[in-house]
DNA sequence: TTACTATGTGAGTATATAACCACATAGTCA
DNA sequence: TGACTATGTGGTTATATACTCACATAGTAA
């Protein structure tokens, strides 16, 4: 059984992982793993609406993904925590894991 | 600008990330850490539906999170990648800095 | 065979999320 | 001041997801 302190953290953690669970955000963390941008180059990079691309920044800020500071009318946005970039080295070893599963699937057919 | 293949990357990238965030699925993983378990104790362990918790494994399962076998009536689940608990540590850096933030922000007031 | 147990799945409902458009805000520059 | 630019936000709609209940399936054991 699960304590209700358990309970907690494990809904924190999965508002972080939310966070991060959107084509569009791991482009978006993928491209500033490089270095900070603003919005307008984001938007360009990932081919989106502005608005809509602010609209996911605010959510991987608001989990603590992100980090933004403002220079002139521009807003520069850059990762907080490296250890995010962690995680999709994980994720890339889970995918090689499926493409090698599927390889073998073919060579029995 | 993205190409169609680092599109498709991210895509299934996003899946794994989604497989993995939400409480429920946190709160399975994190159990399946100390070694595989049925179904029926997943189910008690975590304080839901069967049913319910039927669902979220075959949805962590498609992602390849995890992975299953039979025994008899039983079906019992474990991790498949291990470096999803790396994940997890991340996380907790996260949050472990959200918290520290929210200390020195209450000093100041 | 029948009764039982563990698990999975269809259907319905409630809620959350994403995308888009239009508009608001805030900083810049003349 | 007014025109312009970068960004954020309200409102709407479409879609996805989680949960519950009832039922289906598959293995077990008498």
């Amino acid at each position: 059984m699960l304590n209700r302190k358990k309970q907690l953290l494990f809904e924190k953690q999965a508002e972080i992982a939310k966070a991060i669970a959107h084509p569009l955000r791991i482009a978006i963390v993928d491209f500033l793993k490089n270095g900070e941008q603003c919005v307008c180059n984001i938007a360009e990079h990932v081919s989106s609406e502005r608005s809509n691309v602010s609209r996911h920044l605010s959510v991987m800020v608001n989990a603590g993904v992100l980090e933004y500071h403002k220079e002139g009318l521009k807003v520069i946005y850059k990762l907080k925590t490296p250890c995010i970039l962690g995680f999709f080295s994980c994720v890339t070893d889970v995918l090689r894991q499926q493409a090698q599963e599927n390889k073998k699937l073919l060579n029995t057919l």
